[in-house]
DNA sequence: GATGAATGAGAATTCATTCAT
DNA sequence: GATGAATGAATTCTCATTCAT
């Protein structure tokens, strides 16, 4: 009956947490946020209805943190690639390749978030968040196309990122009959020569 | 004295669902579905709460209304410019132009569109109506790049169609900031060459 | 084009009272008053929406009028046949068949009047209309139970009344599985020996 | 600060629906079912509007659940005197009795089931309910009149029981001013002879 | 740290009633 | 006399959030 010692009750918290933030991921990529309700995740979850609030201010902030997760994880492996000391045409490739890999995996994340960019009520708490990102990674991607030899390289950023973009858009809706892969490979046939 | 005509009352009913829809369509747009009130809308409409129920049954099937026209347009544009009797290639450049003119005028409609394509809830009472659509526009384009002498047509289709909606989610993200008529003639480049 | 007459607009006036009370009754004793509406009742007749309120105040009037002209029906049965010149028990047998008769042809009035009866919220109102004539018809009945003889004549008047009523009650229940004729002569085999 | 026991929560939440059915039941009598709001009823029971929630699907719930209560009330009492171990004349005798004391202590529940048995929109999700024991009554009463020595056993079931939801019916409307007990041996003098 | 009973603001929906024609 | 579009108060129900234990 002694006490909890601190790295216990970390560990406690962590778990609830974690628990909390999977069951919400999961019910609002598969319901819709405002359709899913703090009862239903707190059933998934196997926790109380107010335990959230111990963690999270509210529903809002709960997303917030899932948001941030998810961009986290992204982030890192982008990062990641194109920084890494390798030709252009290499590090493309295998920032390309370890993004379909991402989204393949984190169909859940990728479909939230995707919903959740097109919500406007949503979209705006994500703006701030969202604005700075991709200003950094149109200059990180304009760089390595610039050092591919692409005149209007900015340009071909927006046009590669809508193909990948466009592509996952499908992908969510169609799942596994979708040919992700093939569409890849004919992404990149547009830049293999450059090699 | 008399009573109203029929034909008085129909261009009253009229005037009222377009206004109920008009504001609906904005509104869903600009703060999402579920983030719409009926009392938001019919302020916005400059009509009284109930009104909305003497046209339809509910918040749902107005939104089901406001997608079937939104669809219907578009289908109209398509299907008038890929049936037309000439060279695959100039089938498919004025489809193309035709659908960037449809999407830059009726931003709203396909903003809203896109967002409830990823709201789950709704999508399920999208989808009967969509997949059918969907198949038929796959045939039809196959077609299309089959005559303009693609081996692989129907992933030239996907190809295609990841494309376009990939420029089209991030224009309607960037809106005016966005390239959207030099993103349409980086497409262009591909299929040009098939003239 | 002539301006109608004076009798003409007083039919047209009669037909479409009676459409609405006809319908209301119908509709009331079917689903009950709360879950009646005017809309229905105004379709069910056959007329607009609006109609109804030329000739009644609103919703609880109708009602009213339709529960004035079940009694008027009853009262003048009864007393036809409780004021005839005739034996005190042959009045009452005379008066039962004729109640019995009443409540066979008229179910639906029945039934709404009885299940109204219960309805504190309309009960409140009927009662003015009703004591009047309950206590009137006491007093009558006691008159002709004090003529066969019984000695605790008012006694008697709300056992017969129990008996008659508790018979029409279970026979609203059960309709046609239920053994009125039957009743009725156990009710008459007490009286008969009076003869 | 721990939280709080199965066994407490569980006299929390009977107080609650008791407090709330309580409410509800007197409410229902005196207003009627429709004419009885939600908000009437937890003011009344001194709660929330949202808590009844907590325990009924909605008001319709709530209504049968009281429904159900008073019936089972009914039915120990019934069942315990008609299966009792006694001569025929004594059983009738005290299930008379019994009833007739539950009416009198009970006259809300009466009134309200009653009132129920006629609102054509309840009563048919009553009906299932009641059907099942109507005919079980029905069986055990003809039993004991069998016993009795009555030819047409059956016939006095319903005979019996008209009488003595004649007399309830009269007696839900005049309450104090009616001659209940009066009444009751009025009905007896039919049976006593039987002893 | 955790629970779950209770709250109450806010949303959708119904429908008796009005009134311009 | 009749119509039916429009109104808006009232009602049911949902659910994020609070808080005593």
């Amino acid at each position: 009956m002694s006490p909890r010692t601190k790295k216990q009750n970390a560990a406690i918290r962590e778990r609830s947490v974690a628990a909390i933030k999977d069951a919400a991921l999961e019910m609002f990529a598969k319901y819709g946020f405002h359709s899913t309700s703090i009862t239903q995740i707190a059933k998934e979850a196997g926790v109380s209805n107010g335990l959230m609030y111990n963690y999270f201010s509210g529903k809002e902030e709960l997303l917030q943190s899932i948001i941030q997760d998810a961009m986290e994880v992204n982030d890192a492996t982008w990062f990641k690639f194109l920084n890494a000391d390798l030709p252009a045409v290499e590090k493309l490739r295998k920032a390309m390749d370890a993004t379909f890999e991402l989204v393949k995996s984190n169909l859940h994340h990728w479909k939230l978030l995707t919903a959740l960019a097109f919500q406007p009520d949503v979209q705006q708490k994500m703006e701030a968040l969202v604005m700075d990102k991709k200003d950094f990674y149109i200059q990180l991607l304009t760089g390595v196309f610039e050092e591919m030899g692409f005149e209007e390289a900015q340009m071909e950023v927006f046009y590669f990122a809508a193909m990948v973009d466009g592509i996952f858009l499908h992908y969510m809706n169609m799942e596994e009959n979708y040919p992700l892969d093939q569409m890849k490979e004919m992404i990149w046939q547009r830049y293999e020569k450059k090699r």
